[in-house]
This record gives C-alpha cells, structure tokens and sequence, in this order.
DNA sequence: CTGAAAGCGCTTACAG
DNA sequence: CTGAAAGCGCTTACAG
C-alpha cells in the first residue's frame, strides 16, 4: 500500500470539527476553542451549549492542528537507547517508566516510549523525536557518547538523562543515583563485615554506573592489587566469567562487590560451581536492588536505586526545562539493604 | 509550569520552515514540497539546490503541518492492555515488539508504544489514540470486555488485536495463534507418553489463552472428571498455587498440561515441595516457549507461539486495513518443543 | 517542470 | 462575553 493509499482510506471516516460543533451549539468556533481551553470567559449558557454539542457530534480536537498554532505537542518521549532485552530484563527500568508516565499525565503530557536499540533506530527516532511530534525527552542511555544526545542537543529538544552523561556533565541535564556514594557504602560494609581481600567486577568503563562504582570502590579500598579489578557487561553470564577470572587470579579473596545484581547472580553461580559457599567463604554484594536480589538463593545484599525519585526528578526538571530552565543535575542518595549473600 | 508558559519556552527556538529552505533555494515552496515528497516531477538542479539548501537550514519537516493536510501521522500505535509488569516478565512481548517496529519501518511508519494498565491509564490513551495522533493500533489486550476496543471502534480507528478477541471476532481484525490446535498438540503428546491421568492448569477463563488451551485439551481427553481441570492466573504463584489444589484433588495424576509457561515453572516448584519428580512421577508440559522453558530445570516440554509471524501478520492485517480492507482474522499454527520436564 | 493559491483545523489577539 | 479574521506550516490540484 503506496502512502496516497493509505490516505484515501482514511478521507472516507470525516470526523467532526470544531465548524461542525459550533454550528449545532449555535456560537462561533472562536467560543469553542474557549470551552476546551479551559471554558474563562464564556457565558453559562454558551459553556452548556457547547458541552452538549461536543458530546452530540462526538467531537475529538484535531491534535495536528491545534499543534501547529501552540506550537506544542503535550507529550513527551521516553527514549530507551539501550538494547532491547536489557529494558525488558530489568523490571527497574518499569518502574522508572511508570513513574514517569504518571508524574507527567498529572500535568497533561503523555509520555511515548521509543526504543533506539539499534543504530538504525537511533536514526529514525531522532528524526522522530525532531520533527514537532514532542515538546521533550527523556532519555536513558547508559554508553557514552551516544549520537543521540548530540542530535537532540543540535535540534534545541529539551531533554533529561538518566544517570551521567560521561564528558557531557556540563551541557546536559541529568539525574542519577549516588553511585559513587553507594559503592562505598558497600563496600564499607563488607570491610565492617571482616572482609580484608574484596574484590569488584565493574560495569563497561564506558557507562557512569562502571567507572563510578568503581570509584567508590577505590575510595574505600585506595589503590588495590590490579588483580582484584575485573570489568563486566552488566549481563548474568558476563558477572559468571568475571567470577571465574577472579577466582584464578585471586584464589584467596573472600569477597566480591559487583557492579550490578545480574551479574551477582552470575558470579554466585560460579561461585558455586567452584565449589566456594556464600557469604561462608565468599561475600557477594550488589548493585540496584532489583527483582533478583530478592528472588535469588541467598538473597543478595546489594545497593537500592532510588526509582521512585528518580523518575520524580527527571520529570521536574524536563518541566523546568521545557520553561526555559537552564540545565542541572541531581544526585539522589542510595540505600544499603542487607539480605543473605553479604 | 502552566501551559501557556511552556509555550512561550518553545518559542524561543524557531525552527526553520519550508519558506525558509525555498529562498535559499531560489525556487517556491511547491517545489521544496516536492523534493520532500520524492522529488517527482522536479529537474535535477532544483532537486541539488533544493537538498543542499535543506542542509545549510537543517530544515526538518513540521509534522503537524503536514498531518493536518495529509490527514496521517504515519505512525501507529502499539497498546499494551496489560498490567505493565507482565509485560516486563514476558520476552515473548519483546520479541512481537521489535518485529512491529521493524515491518512498519520499512513501510516508513513509526511505532508509538503505549501502556494502559490501569483503567486510567486506558482512557487516556483512548483519547490520546483517537485525537489523530496515529493512524492505526496494535492491541495486546487479552482479558475479554475491554472497553478500550469498544473506544477504537467508536472512532473508526483501524486496529488489529494480538490474540482472539473473545466474544468479538466478528467485528475485530486479529491475529492469534492456534490455541487450541496447540492445547491438543501437548496433551496428545503426553498421552503418547503413557500418561493416564493427565490433569491442566488453565489461564483465566476470560481470556481467549485460558478457554482455548482448555478446549484442546477437551478434544482430546473428552469429559474428564473435573477436578482434573484448575484455574490459575498465568503468574508463577498462581501455577504454584493451582498444582497444590490439583495434588489435593487429584494425588494420583501422572501429567499436567499448564496454559503458561511461567506458571509451569510454578507448578514445577510445587511438585518439587511436595516431593514429585519431574518428569519421571509427574510430566509437565507449557505453553508459549518463553525464556523461562529452556533456561528452567528440567527445560520445560512447551508449545511455541510464532512471534515473528504474529508480528508480521499483524502489521501487514492493519496496513490492509489502513487502506480500507474490511476485517479478517489469521490463526498461525504451533510448534511442540521437546526438553526434559515430559 | 514550476509557481501561485487554496485549504487542512485549530488558537488567539483584536474589536466590540 | 463573543465573533470575525489572521495565521500556524504544510500539500496539492490547477494553470502555465
């Protein structure tokens, strides 16, 4: 089906327009605008005439049109710039999204979720997202340097991050977890625990969540034996490899901070098969408080991501943004939480 | 913030317009419009001049200027009519998900996704969906007498749902596994197995999963004493849950068919407590062969729902539609997939 | 192949 | 409080 196709079919379903319900309420369209934007300064009998005529006709606002005069969208997109399988693994991401999408309905803005996974995607998307269709972004992005913020920023869109941009700390709003501070809280614990060799399994040192845990790490522990550093890709499977790595590098440590839960559960299970108990003869902790720490077999102790604030935070200050707002940041604190592996 | 004042904001940055690319292009707006629109009828060099002034001004086209004459978006909307977390639990959504985006990609159409958990969340997005933003929708919606159709219908908005839409099949386009071909598939399966005393696990019994799967599993065994036949809710406590009542009821069952694979790793769970092994004491076989069937222990017997093909189906039911076909309904057959738990 | 002009459906000063 | 009118940025017959 060609596009003129496509637009032939939708000519046969006329839809009321505003003429349409000016002319059974018996007022001008001018008088109809006024009702929906609000009903200030119009008459009570006009204000009934039109209610009614709006529910006789059916009549919906032509978003399109309406656009094109306010120059506003009332909506908002939700970029997710990150492989597909990563949002729908991680139930936090859902949280982060239906807070959002709630933050914003209070003020009359949808939210649009747009996944870029590809590069393909993060075309098509930024050519989206440009082209009038939302007032501003919101975007989740952990790699650095992604072409997608330069394309936004060169467009003048109004966007937010979430977690720091690396090298884009300046020019960029953002909000982010203390993933520096909560590293260090866990790992001072897991000293206060009678830890003395602790080992880490960071996240890709191109991603704030990498190179910042691991500077909380460092700031507890000051400069390690490199043996005891090893990097990972934030995947199940990925924590499990860097076990084994650590394990032959340094058979005598007794425990491990991991940059994320997923790769913990990894790293426990490699544990296992290597015949080492948990937390007995190896400490594990995590990173997010997701939904496997919980699930898991012991329960991990890891760090919580403050979810519920953070989707808060991004919301308010893409508002301020999309007021004229310069841009800002904001660091949210994290919170401990023990359970059984540390 | 108040709308007028986001407003303002927004007009701070005015974007370049097609007038704007025509005087440095040296020709008239029609002309732009044309090189827009695939540069029919347009001579070499104004098509040079015209894409090179587009580049100099970054023009981008104005989405709503052009909807509001075209009368489209070019964009559909994908509706998840789910509470979000299962969504979230569920890679097989992912896998639909993508193979949207992808075939409407290549028809230059752009896939909103939007959720509606709740029933707040539903009328929003009916309005947001029937004000014109997208030409058409995808629903995932599989609880009968959700108003959100009867809301599409009203509008006249082209739409085609993922699964039957009980009680609705006459008058809604649908794409749908073969349920109950499936349901058969499994249970005829287990029979050949030698199991005698084969009792299910079905999904809820206002969705087409729930009374499908059950009426092929009753073209096979026939009437069966009932207490054989339990209700569960597709989670994984659910399965846990229904499998007690089934070992209360029925101690002596050597098979159970389960609506869903999540709650067949419930059931699973259940048997295992309850001292069962699978599958030498009780065969268990799924449904959907989701991440869960192979990364389970055992690896779950299952049924495979086509997901490439469903997307695929979908997307090329609602460009027919879009172009003025009237309904039509698509059942894709399954697939039965052999591991360990029968 | 190209330009001038009408029109898509709204909002919003501007008069009254 | 209300209407007439201009204008948002495009597309598309219509002439030429």
């Amino acid at each position: 089906m060609t596009a003129p196709e496509r637009n032939r079919a939708r000519r046969t379903r006329p839809r009321p327009t505003m003429d349409d319900v000016a002319a059974v309420a018996g007022v001008s369209r001018g008088t109809v605008s006024r009702v929906l934007n609000g009903g200030h300064n119009v008459s009570g009998p006009a204000l009934d005439a039109v209610r009614r005529a709006i529910r006789k006709t059916g009549y919906v606002v032509n978003q399109h049109a309406r656009s094109l005069v306010t120059q506003r969208s009332d909506s908002v997109a939700f970029i997710l710039s990150e492989p597909q399988d990563r949002l729908f693994e991680d139930p936090n991401f859902n949280i982060l999204l239906r807070g959002c999408t709630q933050e914003l309905a209070e003020h009359d803005i949808t939210l649009l979720l747009t996944i870029a996974g590809t590069h393909e995607d993060r075309k098509r998307v930024g050519r989206y997202v440009t082209a009038g269709h939302v007032d501003g972004a919101l975007v989740i992005s952990s790699h650095a340097g992604s072409p997608l913020l330069d394309d936004l920023e060169a467009r003048g869109l109004p966007f937010v991050a979430c977690g720091r941009p690396l090298g884009r700390e300046r020019d960029v709003s953002y909000v982010a977890a203390d993933d520096r501070g909560g590293a260090r809280q866990m790992v001072s614990y897991l000293g206060s625990r009678g830890r003395k060799r602790i080992a880490t399994i960071t996240g890709p040192l191109d991603t704030s969540g990498g190179v910042d845990r691991l500077a909380g790490y460092r700031d507890v522990l000051g400069e390690v034996d490199p043996r005891l550093v090893v990097t990972g890709d934030y995947s199940h499977d990925g924590g499990a490899e860097a076990m084994e790595r650590l394990l032959r590098q340094v058979p005598d440590l007794d425990a491990v901070f991991v940059a994320s839960d997923l790769m913990a559960v990894g790293a426990i299970a490699a544990l296992h098969r290597a015949g080492r108990r948990v937390p007995d003869d190896v400490a594990v902790g995590g990173f997010d408080d997701s939904k496997v720490a919980s699930t898991s077999v012991p329960g991990l102790t890891t760090i919580r991501q403050p979810w519920a604030r953070l989707s808060a935070e991004m919301v308010r200050l893409l508002l301020n943004h999309l007021a004229g707002d310069a841009h800002a940041a904001v660091i949210l604190p994290t919170e401990l939480v023990v359970r059984d592996s540390a």
